[in-house]
DNA sequence: TTTTACTTTAAAATCGTTCTAAACTACTTG
DNA sequence: CAAGTAGTTTAGAACGATTTTAAAGTAAAA
């Protein structure tokens, strides 16, 4: 399937502006990038965009299930186009994040969900730490 | 121990905004909490205090390991009074985080620390969602 | 082809947080 | 106690990431 079918079974028009996005982004490779890593790769590629549009995009994919944003502390948003269920490392010093795969954990015991709510995901993050 | 001794023995000076902080923060009852919720807690105690100082504050009682920060995608920074190695649950629709105590959750299996990395803490986040 | 709804954009606005630099205060030393 | 000094507080400015605005552009529907 081509990023423009990918896009229209999401629900997306294919805009030439989500077209070239979805060229960067849904490649197969598994990576951790923000808004401005993404234009500065837009910029490389020859084309341009405005910040607002790739938020926009961002959202809507990340909306669509293409790709996922983290769950991390920082104040610039990571987002990710690993989509399967996965784990993280965190080197909270330099911020950088590293794939853990789903199968490399595995839980013995978990807590009840509380009333009224369902299980949508769990997620195990690895604060690590450069040796000294 | 009071509050006085808690701080000196943090290596904190015990001033008039750090003890207010204190008062509220160091009571022994486990909280998530916001800058902005802390400063409409110390206007509701009938004291009142520059934001600057609440953030100078919350950094230093974080470093000093006397609170927690905790690891979350939104904006603005949340807090943890809860300073034992815990987990939470993390309903996304409203951000609200309900503490899971760390003997709730057992790991089977962890991955391999990548080379020259130390473990520095896990932190198991389970996503819910409220039942429709 | 015309209409419609959706999308992009530059620029302004917003919001959480940090910085600045001056006033203040806790602690130290004499 | 009386300086001295190092650390702290503050209002307000600045900052950086993100969102909003509103006008122009484009894709899909009719
Ligand atoms: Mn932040
Ligand atoms: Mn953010
Ligand atoms: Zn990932
Ligand atoms: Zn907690």
């Amino acid at each position: 399937m081509n990023n423009k079918e990918k896009l229209r079974k999401a629900g997306l028009r294919p805009t030439k502006q989500r077209m070239i996005i979805a060229d960067i982004l849904l490649d197969g490779i598994n990576r951790h990038f923000t808004a401005e890593i993404l234009q500065n790769e837009i910029n490389s590629s020859g084309n341009s965009m405005s910040i607002a549009t790739i938020y926009n995009c961002l959202k809507k994919f990340r909306n669509c299930g293409l790709i996922k944003q983290i769950e991390s502390s920082k104040d610039t948003a990571i987002f990710d186009t690993n989509i399967n269920q996965h784990h993280h490392f965190l080197d909270e010093e330099t911020g950088e994040l590293i794939d853990i795969e789903n199968d490399e954990v595995n839980l013995r015991k978990l807590p009840e969900i509380p009333q009224g709510y369902l299980n949508n995901g769990v997620e195990v993050l690895i604060k690590i730490k450069k040796q000294i």
